[in-house]
DNA sequence: TCCAGATCTTGACTCAGTCCAGAATCTGAC
DNA sequence: GTCAGATTCTGGACTGAGTCAAGATCTGGA
């Protein structure tokens, strides 16, 4: 699944990584992990949307039941930023964050310059066990920066008038 | 509002603290600052329930429209972190963290080192502007780490029997 | 090939919000 | 103090994104 993953034997064939992790192999599975790795950070509804194209009819419940499973074992990865759906990608186990825009919400992966978790320090604990330290980067992608500096410029242009 | 802003003539007066602000007063909405203030990170729910015990009959949407004009005009803060609804508090301006329990969901201050936002920097903006580092601590609170300490203890000893 | 247990299907349901028409209230001008 | 107009509130309907559950179907071990 994840290109940082070589330990299993079979690194990109979905049906043994499920099998290695103790999960049976279904039809509705495999769709649902080939929807995750084409689209990363795809909501539950594209995946149910892509994996019907794919095999046709598969219930929301699978999908959220398939869903549950893969991150459950941690071969995919759950995350939803403020305002959005949960959203799913394949990309695990290095503790990357997330810059979401604004604007349009689209998301990207941002490399953690630590890499395990948790990987910043809380000035003061207060008596908590702290595992992780979950960073979204927010602000706007370069099309909607473009996009508001124009809008911007035209209306002050206009009220200048 | 915020113990740190004394930049208003009235900062303890919450109808003066909207004028200033070009909002009307309504009682509605001094119940419901009332009920952030007394409670950090309420949810919008339980806004209701505060403000209901106050003053009576008071519609969930009004308190909902009320959240998000304090929002709006930074008098209030919104967080929403994963798996809760989104939750007020009228600490605002210092750019503070939380820190969640994974077990009972309580959520906690944590002082940002930095001050002001963003106060980390990606490692690659990717041509965003960024605006905001949202980190979000998880962990488990006192009471949860001696709960399952004691649990796990508990059920190390059955197994071994 | 059989079958127990796991999973899928289908539709109902819940939660936490948003929408909206009409009623009520607030505010500032007079 | 009055009142018109703008704003806000009320009450109920609605939505999106998830969860629940009974019965049907499928997987994989024996």
């Amino acid at each position: 699944m994840s290109a940082h993953d070589t330990s299993h034997q079979h690194p990109h064939d979905p049906a043994a990584l499920l099998r290695d992790h103790g999960v049976q192999v279904t039809a509705q599975r495999l769709a649902v992990m080939r929807a995750v790795s084409a689209q990363p950070h795809v909501s539950a509804d594209g995946v149910v949307e892509m994996a019907r194209a794919e095999i046709g009819a598969i219930s929301r419940q699978a999908v959220y039941d398939s869903l549950g499973v893969l991150v459950d074992k941690g071969l995919i990865r759950r995350i939803q930023p403020v305002g959005s759906p949960a959203r799913f990608e394949d990309r695990v186990g290095d503790n990357h964050h997330h810059l979401v825009c604004r604007g349009c919400g689209s998301v990207v992966d941002i490399d953690c310059a630590v890499g395990a978790m948790p990987c910043l320090t809380a000035a003061d604990d207060l008596g908590y066990e702290i595992d992780e330290a979950e960073v979204v980067y927010w602000g706007r992608c370069p099309e909607c920066r473009a996009l508001t500096t124009t809008t911007t410029t035209e209306s002050t242009l206009e009220r200048s008038h």
